[in-house]
DNA sequence: CTGAAAGCGCTTACAG
DNA sequence: CTGAAAGCGCTTACAG
C-alpha cells in the first residue's frame, strides 16, 4: 500500500492541498463544510500527515530529544515514564540519545541538533562541569530550549527540575543525629553524579553543624563488588549509622551487616535516599528519602512544553517537595 | 547562530550542492582532492545534514520506532539497554513510542507509520492476539520491517527474539520435581502477558509429565499488595517450593516465609524467573533462570538492521540460550 | 474562505 | 567526476 499524501486526500476532496493542510493545521480558518469534507476524506483514507515532511516545512518537529547516560539506571526509567506521559499529553514524539562514558560529547549534541527537535531533556548529570558546559553553548548555539532533568548546574542559568537533594540529605542526617548517633557513615558511587555531591553536601554540613566529624566513604553500585568492600569495611569501622545514595546499596550493606551478626535498626540504622522498590523488598525495610522521580520527569518535559510554546515561564528552576518515609530500618 | 546548510558548505567550498551530498553520501564517486577540500569545509563549519530533510529526500529516515508498553517495568530499560548500544553502533536513531493499556492502538501504530521510521521493534507482548494481528497488519501494509522483541506470536510469520520460556521454566520445574518436591507452586501476575503464557505452559507440562497437579495463581506486581496476598496464602496452602514469573514477587514471597517463621531454602525453594538485581539483593539470594534481556534488546536491534538493510536473514525467529543460576533458595 | 506558488534542505537520476 | 534540475510531502505568506 503506498502511502496516501495530501495530494490523494485533496483530489479526493476536491480541494487544494493548502485546504487539507489548514484543514489539520487552522480548522478555524476553513469553511465549516468545506472542513467536514476533507475530514471525512481523510478519515475514509486514513491519511496521517508525514511527519518528516511536516517537520521540514514548518521546521517543527514536535520532538523532543532525551540526552541521557544510562537507561539501566532505574532513576533513569522511571523518569522516562513521567517524560513519556506527559510528552504525550501534549503531544510530542521522543527521540532517544544516549551518551556513553567515552562518547564525543560535541558529536551527541550535534547529532541532536541535527535532527531538529524542538526541545532538549537532558536526563541525570553525569558530566563534569566543563563538558557540561558545552554541551549547554552548544545547544544555545541552535537556539533549542533545554531543561535539565534530576540534575542541577549552578553556574550558568540554565532550567531545571529536580529536588533539594542538600536539604533532603541534611534533613534526614539531623534526624539521625537528633536520636545520638555519632558514627553516622554516607556511603557514594565512584561516579561523579553531580546530585551526589549536593547529597554529600547536606549530609556533611548536618554532620559539622553537631560537630561531628563527617564520614564520606565511595563505594561500587555493583552488588558483589560493593558486597565485598563491605564485608571488610564494618570489620574496621563502627557503625552506628547508614546512609547511602542508592537504595541497593544501602540494602547491599544491610545484608552483609544481618550475615555478620547484627540486628538493623538495633546495632545500627539504615537509609536509603532514593526509594525505590529496593526499600520495600528489603528485609526489614528500609527507611527513605522519598524522591519523587517520575514526577521530576513530567514536571521537567512540561516544562519544556512551555518553553517550546513560548508561553510564560514563572519558575525556571523547580525543586520538587520530598519527604522521609518511616519503615523498619530506623527507630522509633 | 543559524544553522549551517549545505549551501553553506557547497559555496565554500566552491562546488555544487551536489557534491557536498556526494561527499557524505557516495565518497567513493567523487575525486580525492575535491572531497578532502569539501571535508575540510565540512569539519570547519561544524556542518551536519538536517536529518529531517534527508530524510524527506532519500525516504529513509535511519530511526526506529519502539514501540512499548512500560518503561518502568525493569526488563523494558534492560531491553532498551540493548537496543541502544546497537542502534549507536548502526547509526540508527530511536523514536519512543508508549502504549498505554487504554490507548487506541490502531491510532498509535499510525503515528509511528507517520513518522517515516525505517523499523520497528515491538518490545514485549501486553497485547492480545487480536489487538497484536491488528498492529501487525497495519505494520505490513504500511511495508515496515518488524521485529518483535521477548515477544513470541506464533500464529503469522513475524521475525522475533526471546527466548524459549517454556523449556527454561519446564526445566526448573523438572529440576524442583526430581528433588522430591511434590506441592511446587506457580505464581504469575494479573496481566497477560505472553510471555507468562508460555512459563504456565512450561511448568503445567513438568507437572503433569511428573503425574504432578499444576498450582498455578494469580497475584500482584505490586509489593504491598501481593504481600498481604501471601500472608494469607501461606496459612492456606502446604507450599514445598515456589517460583514466580517475577523475581520481585518471589523476593515478596520469601520475605513473608521468613517473618512466618520458616526457612528457606529448608522449609520451601524459591525460584524467579528472570535474574534481576533483585536477586542478589535479597537474603538469602535468590536462584533464578537467567534471561538475557540486554541480549534479546540487542539481537533483535541487529536483525532489524538486516532487515532495513535488505540483507539475507537467516533465521527470522532467535531463540537466546538461558541458563539456571542456582544460589541460597534452592538446596544441593 | 480558497488556490497557486514558493520554499523547507536535502538526494538522485540525468547529462555532460 | 561534476553540476543543473526535479522532487520528497508538506506549510505558509500572498493574492484574490
Amino acid at each position: 500500500m503506498a502511502n496516501t499524501t495530501i495530494y490523494d486526500v485533496a483530489g479526493a476532496a476536491k480541494v487544494s492541498l493548502a485546504t487539507v493542510s489548514r484543514v489539520m493545521n487552522n480548522p478555524e480558518k476553513v469553511n465549516p463544510e468545506t472542513r467536514e469534507k476533507v475530514l471525512k476524506v481523510i478519515k475514509e483514507l486514513g491519511y496521517r500527515p508525514n511527519a518528516i515532511a511536516r517537520g521540514l516545512a514548518s521546521r517543527k518537529t514536535t520532538t523532543v530529544g532525551i540526552v541521557m547516560a544510562d537507561v539501566s539506571r532505574a532513576a533513569t526509567a522511571q523518569l522516562l515514564g513521567g517524560i513519556i506521559d506527559i510528552s504525550k499529553k501534549y503531544d510530542y514524539a521522543i527521540k532517544l540519545f544516549s551518551m556513553a562514558e567515552n562518547d564525543d560529547i560535541k558529536e551527541t549534541i550535534r547529532a541532536v541538533v541535527a535532527e531538529q527537535v524542538d526541545g532538549i531533556l537532558f536526563l541525570n548529570d553525569e558530566l563534569e562541569p566543563s563538558q557540561m558546559e558545552m554541551c549547554m553553548s552548544l545547544i544555545q548555539d541552535a537556539q533549542i530550549p533545554v531543561v535539565l532533568c534530576n540534575a542541577m548546574y549552578d553556574e550558568k542559568d540554565i532550567p531545571a527540575v529536580g529536588i533539594d537533594y542538600e536539604n533532603a540529605t541534611y534533613d534526614i542526617t539531623k534526624e539521625l543525629i537528633d536520636k545520638g548517633k555519632k558514627n553516622i557513615y554516607l556511603a557514594t558511587t565512584v561516579r561523579r553524579y553531580s546530585v551526589n555531591f549536593h547529597k554529600i553536601a547536606g549530609y556533611t554540613k548536618a554532620m559539622q553543624d553537631a560537630g561531628l566529624e563527617p564520614l564520606v566513604f565511595r563505594t561500587s553500585g555493583d552488588v558483589s563488588i560493593n558486597t565485598l568492600h563491605f564485608q571488610e569495611f564494618i570489620k574496621h569501622n563502627n557503625i552506628e549509622a547508614f546512609i547511602a545514595v542508592r537504595d541497593s546499596i544501602a540494602v547491599s550493606f544491610m545484608n552483609v551487616m544481618i550475615k555478620a551478626g547484627y540486628k538493623i535498626p538495633e546495632d545500627c540504622e539504615v537509609v536509603g535516599l532514593q526509594n525505590t522498590k529496593y526499600a520495600i523488598l528489603s528485609r526489614p525495610n528500609l527507611t527513605c528519602v522519598d524522591t519523587p522521580v517520575y514526577d521530576i520527569g513530567a514536571v521537567s518535559m512540561r516544562l519544556l512544553t512551555k518553553f517550546m510554546k513560548h508561553e510564560d515561564i514563572q519558575e525556571s528552576k523547580v525543586l520538587l517537595p520530598y519527604r522521609i518515609v518511616e519503615r523498619e530500618t530506623t527507630k522509633e
